[in-house]
Formats: C-alpha cells, structure tokens, sequence
DNA sequence: GGCTAAGTCAAGCAACTGATTTAACATCGG
DNA sequence: CCGATGTTAAATCAGTTGCTTGACTTAGCC
C-alpha cells in the first residue's frame, strides 16, 4: 500500500486497467444511465475478463462515481483558481461570473474527441442516493467559495436571501446547459452555440443578466388575477 | 387491507388500486430514485399483496413513469392555458414568464402536503433512458410554444440562436429551481424563500433578466487572458 | 342461481445483481 | 534462484429483478 512506488510495471499496469475502468464506467453512465449500467457491464466493456474488477480496484458503486467525478473536479477546481488570481480585485460581475463557467467548458473543450462528464454529472447531483456523495466536497471548494463572495460584493443591495437563491440557479443552469449541450452533440442535434467557447459565452451573458436583474418589489406591476 | 373496499364497484375498485400505485410509485421515485425502486416494492408499499401489480395495471417502467407524469403535466398545460389567456396581448417579457413559471409552482402547491413531482421530473429528464418519455410531449405543448413565441417577438433584435439557447435555459432553471426547492422541503432545510408563490417570484425575477441581458458582441470587455 | 370476466393474490421462473472465493500468473524483494 | 505479493481470471454465492402462471374472490349479466 505504498504510495510513491507506482512506478514499476506492475502497479503501472494497474493503474492503466483503473484508467480504463474509469474511462468506461463514465461513458456508459452518461450514456445508459447511472442505474442502467451494472459493474460486470463495466468491467466487461473495459475489456476485463475479471467480472469483478471493478469491485476489486474501487469498492462500491459510489466509491466509483466518487473517483469518476474526482478526476475532473480537480482539473476544474485548477483551471478555477487560475481564473480567480488572473481576475483578482475586480469589481465587474462578468469576471466572476466567468471564474464560475470558463473552469467548466474550458475543461470539457480540453478533452479530446466528445466527453461525457457534463452529463454524468448532472444524472448524479439529480440522483437523490448518489447527490450526496459530489454535492459536499463540490461545493466546498474554496475558490468557488471565493468566487461566490465577490459576487456577491458586487451587488450589496441584493439582500443575502435573493443571492442565494440565484447562486443555486447559476449553479443548475451551468451543470444542466453543459449537460444538455454535450447530450446534443453525442446525438448529432443542431446546438444553438459553435463549440464550449461559444456556449460559455452565451451562458456567461445570461448568468450575468440573472444576477443582476432587479429583485422583487422593483417592480410594482402586479401580477395577472388568474394565478 | 382497507374495509370499505368491498362496497365498491368493481372498476371503481381497480380505478383506487391504479390511484394509489401512481402516488406511492411517485413518492418513491422522488425519494429513492427512479431505478432505486423496483415494481415489487411499489407494489408492496401501495399496499398490494400482489408483487406484479405495477406490471398489471401498468406495463413497463417506462408506462408507468409516463402515466405519473401525464397526470401532472394536464393539470400544469390547463393552468398555462387559463395564464396565457389571461396575458394575451401583452408585450411585457414578465407577463409571459410568468406564464413558464406560475403554472407549475402554482400546480405544486395546490398539491396538499409535501410534493415529490419535481424531483421526479428532474430525474425523469436528466435520465437519458427516460427523457425521450416525457421530453415529446412536454415541449410539444401549442400553450407552451405560443409563450415562447410571443417571448421570441418582445425581443427581436436578439438572434434566433441565442433565443434557443435561452429558451433551453429557462426549462432547465423552472424544473431544477423546483426540485431543488422540492428536496430542501423534504429534508427540512432553511429555504431561500417562503412558499411556492415567493420561489415563483424569485424565478420569475431572474428569468425575465436572464432573457433581457445583452449578448454576445454587445459588450467590449475582452475575456481574461488565462483562459 | 350459475356463468363470465376482471381484479387480486401467491408462488415460481430464468436472468441478473453485487460480492466472495479460489486458481493462475507475472512481478517483486531478497 | 525462490517465496511473497498483487493483479487477472473464473466459478460460485445468496438475494433481487421482471415476468409468467394458476388459483381465488367477486361484481355484472343471462
């Protein structure tokens, strides 16, 4: 169980078998479904006679998603802090709104060939068993946390209630756009934006036109009598 | 198991039966997960001794998903329909997203006690075995497609691409926004906002900001360097 | 009253699930 | 060189799945 020896081609050749797990289990996720997809299909479709490999190298169904969704969100919590030192002391909203959604497509767009996180990640945090599992150590993450307080220095008028409530939208609609998006490419649709550049940028528009709009009570327009 | 049960008539009976696997089948789908729960254990837990009477009443999974989500989504289509014609005519951006998103908050909480539908649709629709049930006959709605038509002509100067974009994001922000809400109730978490009524304001705020924020092009501002 | 058909119940089916166990085998430390 | 170790393979386990089957109960009609 040493750590630093991994290098010899033994411990390689496991760690070229985990990668393939990995990378097989994360594709037929996104694509059949977390539920739809058992470990012996993994394991098989890895090109593992052992029906059983994916229990030996991970441990349950959860420490696989854990490992799967490991992976990227380190990628992206790296590409994050270089976007929050790079924009550090600004008081734009459209900065930070980028520090939230660049991190995300940059990554997606850095994988070669299509991807298929973006959807499995949306199918676990909408999973009510597997939710936990990505929702806290996501969340936690310090630049995100940062990026988050900004934002919300950036609108000291907004009271912390509407903020939060509209954190949890810019959330969901980066999560579910990228998700929706990728779904649409692996399925040869039309999609509205030219490559995850595009997206980011449409996505980058409305999320600051969301954070910025006006609050309840700026309007005096009451609301039609039928609802 | 109940007593009074044999006092019915006989397709009056079976009309309870289907009622109450549709409810129970619907909790536990919220709760668990759609692939968490197997037909037995709605069964049981509908209170029929009978372990194939999912399959009976309904067919397959995919049936019985569909029939849950068709009695909800009638009753949302009559509440939009009865909302568009109460705004028709109007060229306020606010009247018509209030038109998106009232009809279900309003359905939701006329629903007594806690909902559980959803969470279910968010599952149903982030599920790439299940979306294409409900995805059809959702978006093919003629209320739903005047709304954003007449969304569409209050901006015309947007191009039609990023339109489509921000109509994809709009159904993404109601359906999660709602679940999201829908699950914090149900674990007893502090909500950002009191009621149905108060979330359907938030939404509607951010949306109608979301829609009317300038696009791409329209800002000057280069994007940070890093990425 | 007796018959038919619908609804319910209970048992059992093959297939599949995760997990465990055992064997074969290459690599490593000495 | 050999034994220890860790990975792969293969067989097997109990439990659960959807689905089928047949018996039982009862409403509706002659």
């Amino acid at each position: 169980m040493v750590a630093d020896v991994d290098r010899r081609p033994r411990a390689a050749q496991a760690e070229v078998t985990r990668r393939q797990i990995l990378a097989t289990a994360e594709r037929l996720f996104a694509e059949e479904g977390l539920y739809a997809v058992s470990n012996r299909q993994i394991s098989a479709a890895a090109g593992q006679g052992n029906n059983a490999a994916v229990g030996y190298h991970f441990g349950t169904k959860a420490d696989l998603v854990r490992a799967i969704a490991r992976r990227h969100t380190e990628a992206i919590e790296e590409l994050r802090v270089a976007c929050v030192s790079a924009v550090r002391g600004s008081r734009e909203v459209r900065d930070w709104v980028d520090c939230l959604v660049r991190p995300v497509t940059s990554h997606l767009s850095s994988l070669d060939g299509p991807t298929w996180f973006a959807r499995f990640a949306a199918q676990v945090m909408t999973d009510p068993a597997f939710r936990p599992v990505l929702a806290e150590e996501s969340l936690a993450s310090p630049s995100l946390r940062e990026v988050l307080d900004q934002l919300s220095s950036c609108l000291p008028e907004v009271p912390p209630d509407v903020r939060a409530d509209r954190a949890d939208m810019v959330r969901h609609l980066i999560l579910h756009v990228c998700a929706e998006r990728e779904r649409a490419l692996a399925e040869g649709e039309v999609t509205p934006r030219a490559g995850w550049d595009g997206a980011a940028t449409g996505l980058v528009d409305a999320i600051v036109g969301l954070w910025t709009a006006p609050h309840a009570g700026e309007r005096s327009r009451p609301r039609p009598p039928g609802l």
